[in-house]
DNA sequence: CTGAAAGCGCTTACAG
DNA sequence: CTGAAAGCGCTTACAG
């Protein structure tokens, strides 16, 4: 492996001037840049990365802490990788990877520790894990992805639940529809009570009455979906807005098992928009976080604070990306 | 942030003592290792990993390359990410992502050149990618992740399809099922041919005879294993090789559409065992990667190269882990 | 625009 | 079992 020090004396320069040359920043004869770089080039140097990080106190490396559920049973993991992945390559940093699930072996604390990464983007729900609240004391610039009312002292981002929800359900108003009904998640869980929130708003402000029948709480899964779309039907609503895409899927079936069509006799909308809202029979109108757009912003503001950690917290709010597809459509005429 | 100078002075020791008694290789008094530690533990000491990777030429971590196609588009992805993260962690190295889509920053060359990963597990799909295949002319030690003809230099780890396919059809076989048919992917991928020449092996060994009619080929899509259904129906097939578990949920809706029972009227076999395999009406049975323990041994594997790069390639193959459940049964009995 | 020098914080032969 | 010393390969004020 040539070091620094060869191409410097293949180039007739001292190493300062090598390196000042081939990191860009600093002020360097043009032609001595390109001579510099025409030697590194031709031996093929690589700057070692651990000397570099000494010398700099910059690893050009990032951390993403993520609970390991939402990489098996959602797709969100995979998304937010694949996001982080993108949006950090496009600034030359690495991307370093640290699971919750991981016990029998070294804790995120040790892991990240010791200026092997320069900043942490950390997803809100890995807070539950006991390991992990500590890392956002440890002095490492850190991003929060969600809502964790608990951290005011860190930057956080997160995608606007409330205003989504309202997209969508005010497009099932605008194209006509009076008897809408909801399927919630978890009522204990904050994403789930802000659906229904906007839910309840919008019908309220278009004047529509919304009575406790109409409103079946159920648990994100298709399975829950189906049996409170089947618990709603007898009402005969012609719109259905479900907390998520899953519950969707399962209450499309539901209305099928019945007998009727999406979106002829019933317009159905979820929440999320995953992948598999597109491919769905019928594609799904939908509203949710655009993931490539939250990783790109993680690293933007993740940079900045890594260049000045003194960055007073901020709780950034995205927008919703809404996306209406097949799903929907004007309520039966009759 | 406290040093190991500072450890040392506090402990009354030299930097050398303290380091060793740190990283406990080498030989310290008991009691000098305990004085160290419990001061490095009060000062919340962290070894600095550039300047412990730079003096030692180790970074602690491993870098995993990884076509984007397969964590967006198939489960594999993220279960190889949950499986490597899980085995490095457990020996406590770091772990490096990178995926093959990024063309517009640095490439992986560049991003796990210098030091900055100490192996590399390398998905053999991922060779397809321009900019991966030098990667493994850059001295750095590397796992490939499946079959790759190319590079008998590299250390291979892949799991037996062949042998894989074999256990399920002779499932079906020793049920009693004789009119068995197959719909494969697509013939000009390896593992497709392979799976097919075992469903010939295990026909032929047992008497059975295949015609050129029993064998569909298609595409891996569940629209696809439909399809292929649909045209083996009128040949009263009593049994179904898929050859991957997405095809064999198509080609049971095909024949649930023909009125027929999965597996009462037709029994029906996988390939692949993701998880929504264990979670389909009937689930399946199939035949699959053990992907926890694909990344065990490659991390282990990894782990020996790192400390001897000078072992010779070797091509190790895993066996696959069948899993019997519910969509296979005897063929009915007129 | 360039160079000499100090220094980043560890590990590891080499002696003892 | 322990210490003094060299060294890992860079970056970056400080001068000029």
């Amino acid at each position: 492996m040539p070091t620094l020090d060869e191409v410097a004396r293949l180039s007739g320069v001292s190493r300062a001037t090598a390196s000042r040359a081939l990191t860009g920043d600093a002020k360097v004869k043009d032609e001595t840049r390109k001579r510099v770089k025409a030697v590194a080039e031709s031996l093929g140097y690589r700057p070692n990365r651990a000397a570099r990080s000494l010398a700099s106190g910059k690893s050009g490396v990032i951390g993403l802490v993520l609970p390991t559920l939402l990489l098996s049973d959602d797709p969100y993991g995979a998304l937010l990788i694949h996001g982080l992945s993108d949006a950090a390559s496009r600034r030359d940093l690495g991307l370093m990877l640290w699971l919750t699930h991981q016990e029998p072996g070294s804790t995120v604390r040790e892991i990240f520790s010791g200026g092997i990464v320069d900043g942490l983007v950390v997803s809100a729900t890995a807070l539950n894990h006991r390991w992990v609240e500590p890392i956002l004391d440890g002095g490492i610039p850190s991003v929060l992805l969600g809502r964790h009312p608990s951290r005011p002292d860190v930057h956080h981002l997160r995608v606007d639940n409330l205003a989504g929800a309202r997209l969508v359900v005010e497009h099932l108003v605008s194209l006509g529809h009076k008897k809408i009904v909801t399927i919630t998640g978890p009522l204990d869980r904050v994403d789930a009570v802000e659906r229904l929130q906007a839910y309840r708003d919008v019908m309220e402000e278009n004047g529509l009455t919304v009575t406790d029948d109409m409103i079946s709480e159920s648990n994100y899964t298709p399975d829950g979906g189906l049996a409170a779309m089947a618990r709603l039907l007898p009402l005969k609503p012609t719109a259905v807005f479900c907390g998520n895409d899953q519950m969707a899927f399962g209450a499309t079936e539901a209305i099928r098992l019945a007998g009727l069509d999406v979106p002829t006799d019933i317009s159905i909308v979820g929440f999320d928009d995953f992948p598999d809202a597109r491919s769905f029979r019928p594609p799904l109108t939908t509203v949710g976080q655009d993931i490539a757009l939250l990783s790109q912003r993680a690293v933007d503001r993740l940079a900045e604070l890594i260049a000045d950690p003194s960055l007073p917290p901020e709780d950034v709010i995205l927008p919703a990306k809404f996306s209406i597809r097949r799903s929907t459509g004007a309520p039966p005429s009759q």
